[in-house]
This record gives structure tokens, sequence and C-alpha cells, in this order.
RNA sequence: GUGGGUAUAGCUCAGUCGGUAGAGCGUCUGGUUGUGGUCCAGAAGGUCGCGGGUUCAAACCCCGUUACUCACCCCA
């Protein structure tokens, strides 16, 4: 029931679809402090030079300007909205490198904006959930396990269904193919990233005619993407390729070290797939890409990599390796297949009815009972016949309807099943499972 | 940015051969001087996306335009 936003992919939800898009980004949120990560929020903007600096996409980026404003197209302290976190964030570090503890580990969950044309599952404005770990000057490899066991955990704890964290090694695709004698890998790298799409065929045919590749360099780029483990084996089939490269080497050793933990402590979820390429060329040695099983064409709904350089500042560098959740993208596929709702649409457990126009404050007095204890509950607007005021609550989806009699006894009618019974306001307890909007 | 499809009530849609609009759901009222969901009766609700053209007459045919949508590109 995702309902069509009138600006196309600027998605704007009802109440009930943003109850199950907050309860994924609290779930997030735990999960991301349990495993250490302190939050930051960076603002909209940047100057169009910061965020043009990497890669050609300036159609991608919404520009910001005053409406009086002349024609700042050229300016490059002109701003911008951010297309993603990294970007942002890497600056961000560079500007606080001094107040910051390194490898310092953030998670960061905003709103992004990109000038695409909008389909399913991509939007002009989407929120990103990050996390990021930094260094300064160098950062250990362990980092590159521990955010693709972070992620995996915080993909469990969310109720999408089952996942796929799909792992490469940009090393390892490099130095085979340097190893294989062809000396442009990131052509045949985005030519190995449509073989998903388009078939093992047309991925040869744009490796030999467009890269220069011979059939037999292609068919063995082609043979490497094909390989795909839950566990290290993949190494041995690598090898059996016959290939040698001293990156090639470096590679199968980071992508083993990354899977032989995850296989043990994320059993299941996290595979080696060397097709893996991912189109961001910043990124440096493992890449991440994630998919929700099932909805394979829905496209990659968690992506990242490690970067040797994405920030840097004289002779300081600081290398950092990160994923991003596309949570508008999760969210928005959950609520088309209606395989996650909320149990009400509203926070309230509790309608307070209105026995006549005059019992308002009463009314109040025990709404405020209620809320002490943590009940949420609203006050009738006006003594309506209280069939009236049962069906409002029923509408809404809120569970419990609360009577004060004229003799001032209380009772309180669990709509669901009807029952009404003698209730005290300043201790009656609903069930737990009704305290808060369940969402399942 | 390139190409295809669609646009009628709040929602989902029908509308024949051109003759100035319909259903279901939802909403509201009543049956029920005050405890809902079923049922029955009734009511409200439309710039047929917008602009132009053809015609005695256009929701329908033609042109333009905008929006939505799908695919490509790219990506979360």
């Amino acid at each position: 029931m995702a309902r069509k936003a009138s600006l196309s992919g600027f998605p704007e939800w009802l109440p009930a679809e943003r109850a199950v898009e907050q309860h994924v980004l609290d779930t997030l949120r735990h999960v991301f402090e349990l495993h250490g990560f302190a939050n930051i929020e960076t603002r909209a903007v940047e100057t169009r030079a910061q965020l043009l600096r990497k890669g050609e996409i300036d159609k991608e980026v919404y520009g910001l300007s005053r409406l009086a404003a002349e024609d700042e197209k050229n300016d490059p302290n002109a701003l911008a909205l951010h297309f993603d976190l990294t970007v942002p964030f890497a600056r961000y570090v560079v500007e606080n490198a001094g107040h910051l503890a390194f490898p310092f580990r953030r998670y960061q969950m905003q709103k992004v904006w990109r000038g695409e044309r909008p389909q399913d599952g991509r939007f002009r404005e989407f929120t990103q959930a990050d996390i990021d770990v930094v260094g300064d000057g160098t950062l250990p490899f362990s980092y590159d396990v521990e955010l693709a066991l972070t992620i995996a955990d915080a993909l469990s704890a969310l109720p999408i269904g089952d996942f796929r964290l799909r792992v490469n090694n940009r090393k390892l695709a490099e130095g085979f193919y340097r190893g294989l004698g062809l000396e442009d890998p990131d052509a045949v790298l985005r030519a190995i990233d449509k073989l998903e799409k388009i078939g093992d065929d047309a991925v040869a045919k744009i490796l030999v005619e467009e890269v220069g590749a011979t059939a037999q360099q292609a068919a063995a780029a082609l043979a490497l993407a094909k390989i795909r483990t839950m566990d290290t084996s993949f190494v041995e089939q690598v090898r059996a390729l016959g290939v040698s490269h001293e990156l090639l080497d470096t590679g199968l050793d980071e992508l083993s070290q990354v899977i032989d933990a995850a296989s043990k402590r994320a059993p299941g979820k996290v595979m080696a797939d060397l097709s893996i390429a991912r189109g961001l060329d910043y990124y440096t040695g493992t890449v991440y890409e994630t998919v929700l099983v099932g909805h394979e064409s829905l496209g990659s709904i968690c992506s990242g990599g490690r970067y040797e350089s994405l920030a840097s500042k004289g002779k300081k560098n600081y290398p950092g390796v990160g994923l991003s959740i596309g949570v508008t993208r999760l969210v928005s596929r959950i609520l088309a297949e209606e395989s996650v709702s909320a149990s009400r649409s509203v926070p309230s457990v509790v309608y307070v009815t209105l026995a006549n126009d005059e019992s308002w404050h009463e009314a109040q007095d025990v709404a405020s009972q209620l809320r002490e204890r943590g009940i949420a509950c609203e006050v009738a607007a006006s003594a309506e016949k209280f069939g009236k005021q049962i069906k409002f609550a029923d509408r809404r989806g809120i569970p419990f309807v609360w009577f004060t009699h004229a003799d001032g006894a209380h009772e309180v009618k669990d709509i669901r099943s009807g029952e009404q019974v003698a209730a005290d306001p300043s201790t009656w307890m609903p069930a737990e499972a009704d305290l808060k909007i369940a969402i399942s």
C-alpha cells in the first residue's frame, strides 16, 4: 500500500508507514550503538566544489541557490545538496580531526538527494544509514571484517527477510586482470558489473570489442566473476585459473579474512562474490553489496567499501571503510510487499471518552494518570454518542476505550475483544504488547 | 539525458459507434435519546490532467503540454 507521492521521487509515508520506517531507524540506531558507533549529523549542503571533487556526477546533484541570486552555475562556492553521506563525512573528519579520536567510528542517518529519474526503488530524496570507520594515516584491515559483521547484525535485526552480503576485493580483481595482461582494470570492472543484467555473451562482447581483450582473456575474466562461495574455497578456485600477480595475492588474502570471519560469526549471510564491482571509483580494496533474497532486481540495499584516501589534507591522509544502507529503498519495498505492517497508525493505547461536555477536565485527569505510567492516550474532543466515540478509536486502531461513569466508577474496554472491565486510572496497565506501536 | 505506456469521484477502475459521467470501496446521515465492527435505507462528492483544434456535438478523434509510470544510464 505504499502510496505514491505527488512529486515523483520524493516519497511521503502515511502515519502507519512512517511507523515502519521509524522502527527500521530505531533498530539500526540501537545496533550501531551496540557496536560502539557514535552519531553525528552533517549539514544538508556542501559547496559544489566539495561535492564534485570525486567523479563526474554533477548531473545528479541538486544545486541550492537563493531565488534572487544571479546564476551561480560556475561558482565553486555555490551550494548543493549532498548526494551521499560519505563525502560530507570525509569533509567533516578533515575539519574536525583535532577533536576526534582515531580510529573514529560513526553512524549517520540522514536524507540525501540525487537528481535522477525516479523508478521503483529509486528516489530523488531518500534516507541513508551509514557506518564508517576512519583512521589517521592508517586503518587496520580488521575493520573491513568488523564492518561486514556489524552490518550483518544490523540487517538481521530488521523485518526484511533473508539477505545476502556479497563481498569482493578490488585488489583481487585488478591483480587478476593485470596478471592476465589486461591493462585497464576499471574498464573490465565496468563490463563485469553488468554481468547479472546482460549475461555472459554480452559482457564478453564488450570486453573484446571495447576493452581490447582477447577471447581467452575475456573468458578468464568471466570465469573469475562466476566464482561465488560462502566460505574461503574461492581461493582455490581463483588459483585454479592459473593467473598470478602480487596484487591478486593481497586481494585474496584480504577477502579470505572477511569471509573466514563472517562464515563463523554470521553464517549464511556473507558470501564472496567475485562479480561485485561497484561503480564509485574511490574504493580501493574490499567492496560490499547487499541484496534481499527474492528481491534481487531491487538492486543493492546496502553498499560500501574500503577507501584509502577519500579524505586528505596536506600530508595528512585518512583511510576508511564504510557501508551505507538504503533505508528508503528498503522501507518502500517491505511496504509495497505488505510483508510488514504497523499494529496501529497512532501511538495512543487508550481513547478516553467523554460522558458529557462537562467531564472534559475529569477525562484529562484520567489521561494524566495514564501518561504518568508511560501509557499514550488521547481524550475525546466532544461528548458524542458512545458508539461514535468507540468507532473513532476503532478506526484509528486505538485498542482501548476508557469510560468514566457519573458515579465516578471507571471502566476500560478492549475494542478487539469487546471485553469491558472495571479499572483504576492510577494502576491499570495494558498488555506489554499493546503499549507501543508494534511492527510485524 | 533517451525511448515506451498512462492520466475519469477520496481510493481502485468502467465508460460501447463521438450525443455534456457510472460502479465498488470509503465518507456522512438515519434505522439505534448515547457502547463500535454485520445488515438495511438514504446523501454528499467530478475543471473527465492542462491548452488548443476538428465537429451541430468531444472523456472518446487530432496537435501541443505537464505530471505520473516503466525501460536504458547510473545508483541506496
